[in-house]
This record gives C-alpha cells, structure tokens and sequence, in this order.
DNA sequence: TGAACATATAAGCATATGCTGATATGCTAT
DNA sequence: ATAGCATATCAGCATATGCTTATATGTTCA
C-alpha cells in the first residue's frame, strides 16, 4: 500500500475509532445493529436532549457509518452497510455488550415511537 | 449480563475506542502489534515532543493496553496481552495500515534506538 | 393555510484533549 | 559524586467536544 494511502486510512479509521469512544454514540450504534431508530426513541432510551442527540447522529452520519431514511415525518436511522469501515464496526460491536434492554424498557414505558 | 455490569462494560468499551480513535496512539499500537518500543524511538517516529509521546503512552498504559519493560536507562513497551480490552484491539488492529515502514525509515536514518 | 409534531441547526458554555517548554526523576558509567 | 542520557511530570495554552437553550426547517393533517 502506498505511504499515502496508508495515511488516509489510519487517519480514516482514527475517525472512526474517535466516534465509537463516547458511550451515547457506541450505545446507539449497538442498538443501530440490530434496530433501525428514530431520533424520538433515541431521545426516549439517553437522558439527553433531542438536540444533542441529533448532532451525534449527524457525526455519524456525516462520516458514513449509519443512513438516514426518512418515512414521513419521522426520519430512522440504520448502520450503513456500504461503508468501507462496516466490517471493522460490525467487529468492534460484537464486544459491546446488547443494548435490547432499553429498547425494552421503553416498550414497556409505551414509549417505543414515542413520538406516533 | 447486569444491567449495572453492562454499563461499565460500555463504559469500558468506549475508553478504550476513544484512546484508539488518536491517530498517533492508533499508529502507536500498530507499531506495538509487531514490536517492542522505547519512548525514544516513537519520538523518531512521530513528529511531536518526548513529552507529548509520554502522555500518550501513559494513557494507553492507564487503561492497561500497553506494559512496560524497563532495560537499563530504557523503558519498552509492548501489549499487554493480559488485558480483558486485548481480544478487541486485535481485531481493531486487523484494519489498521501496517506502519512497519516507519520504523524501517528509522533503521535508515541509523535511529533505530536512536536513544543507544 | 396553520397547528402540531419530528428533526436540524445555531450560539454559547464548560470541560476535555493534545501539544509545548520547563523541570524532575531515574539509570548508567566515568 | 556528577555528567549524560531516557523518561515522566507539571503548567499553561489553543482547540475540540458534548451539552443546553433557542430557533429554523420539514412533514402531516385538519
């Protein structure tokens, strides 16, 4: 591999890395893994604002790992499996401990979309 | 798993992910996958001070990534192949560019231990 | 069209992070 | 002991990060 590209993809998978190391973030892709969510649900399982969740949506969006599809007003959100870095990701998430739990517990809340 | 035991497991996860998500510690552990290193070497290495590589390899060994092998006037580091976080960073690793050629540069500059 | 809801963006703040330069500590060999 | 080298720590600075509140945008439906 040549030196420069070699570069680009240290510095590509430090990105990646960095985004995985904050827990709200590495928890939502967990839940991502398995689940497609919505901001609202995101919203209902982290005790943070909607606002902060939606900017660490865009951070991974913004690098590629997960995708947006929006139906009607609510916009869900699933890992993208065409990211180059998804094989990589799918490695790392299988050392995270599930996070179905959660989604649970807004079920039984009645939370689950909350925002239908 | 606990409920209470996932949650520090998470938490344990993204520590880790977020000393990884450092472009020069990702380097840093790649280097260390194959090798043994001195302080002085990463500082031929990388173009930051003895100071700033001092920190980094304090945090990695803080969580127990890396452990220190002192030899004489020397302090090595290598993986700590005991630590539970282990199985995970090799599989990080894995797609990771190989740096070897950073040391091999070294080797051609003469600086290999450019400490000795 | 306008009200209600979902999501995104902007601005600002507190804290974390990575770096440097200066200095302290530790080891070796004379 | 002391000089010389390797490494660690301290203090301080600039920038990055994660969050909040306020506001804007987008969608649905009456």
């Amino acid at each position: 591999m040549e030196v420069r590209a070699k570069e680009l993809e240290i510095e590509k998978a430090s990105m990646v890395l960095k985004l995985l190391g904050d827990k709200t973030r590495l928890a939502m892709m967990k839940l991502l893994e398995k689940n497609e969510c919505c901001v609202c649900e995101f919203v209902g399982i982290f005790h943070i604002s909607q606002s902060a969740i939606s900017q660490h949506l865009r951070k991974l969006r913004d690098v590629g790992l997960v995708k947006e599809n929006r139906k009607g007003q609510w916009i869900f959100y699933s890992l993208n499996k065409d990211s180059d870095m998804y094989e990589m990701v799918l490695h790392i998430l299988e050392f995270v401990p599930s996070q179905d739990e959660r989604i649970q517990a807004l079920e039984k809340q009645g939370l689950r979309i909350s925002c239908q």
